[in-house]
DNA sequence: CATCAGGGCCCTG
DNA sequence: CAGGGCCCTGAT
């Protein structure tokens, strides 16, 4: 089962996100599935990286002052960590996070739009993120395919049991994906042990790229053109437009991602939008488009997480139909 | 009990 | 470009 590491040693730092900021809208999304990977807990965010190899345990907190945004980072690791490491953590969360990113102008430039100002009132600052690496991403969009929420967990978990490291500090208990590299040594067979099906190959295939380099994050995140990124993921076997488009929008930080939308997405965008279920994807496009511009999918982001929100609090009848179990 | 579609994608014709 | 098949599950 999963190797257990244990993380005594706690090394405290900050990081500055560009303002305006909001801590929960870019760390905590609502609407995205749960999985050990990341844990949400009394407003800290829970999580573990990998820098170089070596792995740490993180608890993230908001500690914004009034004239300040300010995220508080507890790393863990077994022996303390070096400025060196310290300041790789923060970039890579950077990244993530998308935090050196000055928004403003999207909130300037719609906060009297009668679609938009409520949500943005409450969520300005917030920011499209993802907790995990490209990789990461990768694996749990392959687990996403064709599969009810419920299963989509449990491949998973049991993928994260035999393949992933339990990451323990300050009493949390949190996941860190494998390695590429690990898959090599995995056999297809094993894998569909598993119970994730035709997955498997999917699995072997992209931790293969990985692992020899054909594909690198870093590589994919210096190219500002959307459609390259777009074909080179799409390379990759069993990834299609599902895939790409949260990708590009959560890892990449296209705000203008949107060219797809799911058959379970587009009723609740549509209801959100018209007031209706019924209206098609490429309507649902052409006006966000047409109203948002460069930022079309951001603000469907801020429609959508919003909703999500909402929906924690209060029951949202014709939402709960469409949030398959 | 059987059937079916699911928070996709590949492959074929 | 449309449509069948893929793994497995839970809902019907």
């Amino acid at each position: 089962m999963a190797k257990t590491v244990k993380l005594l040693k706690c090394n405290n730092f900050f990081i500055y996100p560009k303002k305006p900021f909001n801590f929960q809208g870019t760390f905590f999304k609502p609407s995205h599935f749960p999985s050990k990977l990341v844990v949400y807990d009394n407003g800290n965010l829970i999580q573990g990286i990998r820098i170089d190899g070596d792995l740490f345990g993180l608890i993230i907190s908001d500690a914004s002052t009034k004239r300040t945004s300010r995220i508080r980072i507890r790393a863990y690791s077994l022996s303390g960590i070096s400025k060196e490491i310290e300041s790789k953590i923060k970039d890579e969360l950077m990244v993530r996070y998308n935090l050196d990113i000055d928004i403003s102008d999207f909130g300037k430039r719609f906060k009297s739009d009668e679609i938009l100002a409520e949500s943005l009132k409450k969520w300005e600052g917030m920011r499209p993120s993802t907790a995990y690496s490209l990789y990461g991403f990768l694996m749990v969009a392959t687990v996403l395919q064709n599969a009810t929420v419920g299963r989509s967990i449990k491949m998973i978990d049991s993928l994260l049991q035999n393949y992933g490291v339990k990451l323990v500090f300050q009493g949390k208990e949190v996941f860190e994906i494998w390695d590429p590299k690990d898959m090599e040594k995995i056999t297809e067979e094993e894998l569909r042990n598993l119970r994730i099906g035709y997955r498997a190959k999917i699995i072997k295939k992209i931790s293969h790229a990985f692992a020899s380099g054909e594909i690198d994050e870093k590589e994919l995140r210096e190219i500002k053109d959307k459609e390259i990124v777009a074909h080179k993921l799409r390379s990759l076997y069993g990834v299609g437009p599902q895939s790409v488009s949260y990708i590009l929008f959560e890892v990449f930080h296209f705000y203008d991602a949107l060219n797809y939308l799911s058959p379970w997405e587009r009723k609740i965008i549509s209801m959100l939008l018209f007031g209706k279920k019924t209206v098609s994807a490429e309507r649902i496009i052409a006006f966000a488009k047409r109203r948002w511009g460069q930022w079309c999918m951001l603000a469907i982001h801020y429609l959508f997480e919003d909703l999500f929100w909402r929906s924690k609090r209060e029951q949202i009848a014709w939402l709960e139909e469409e949030i398959r179990k």
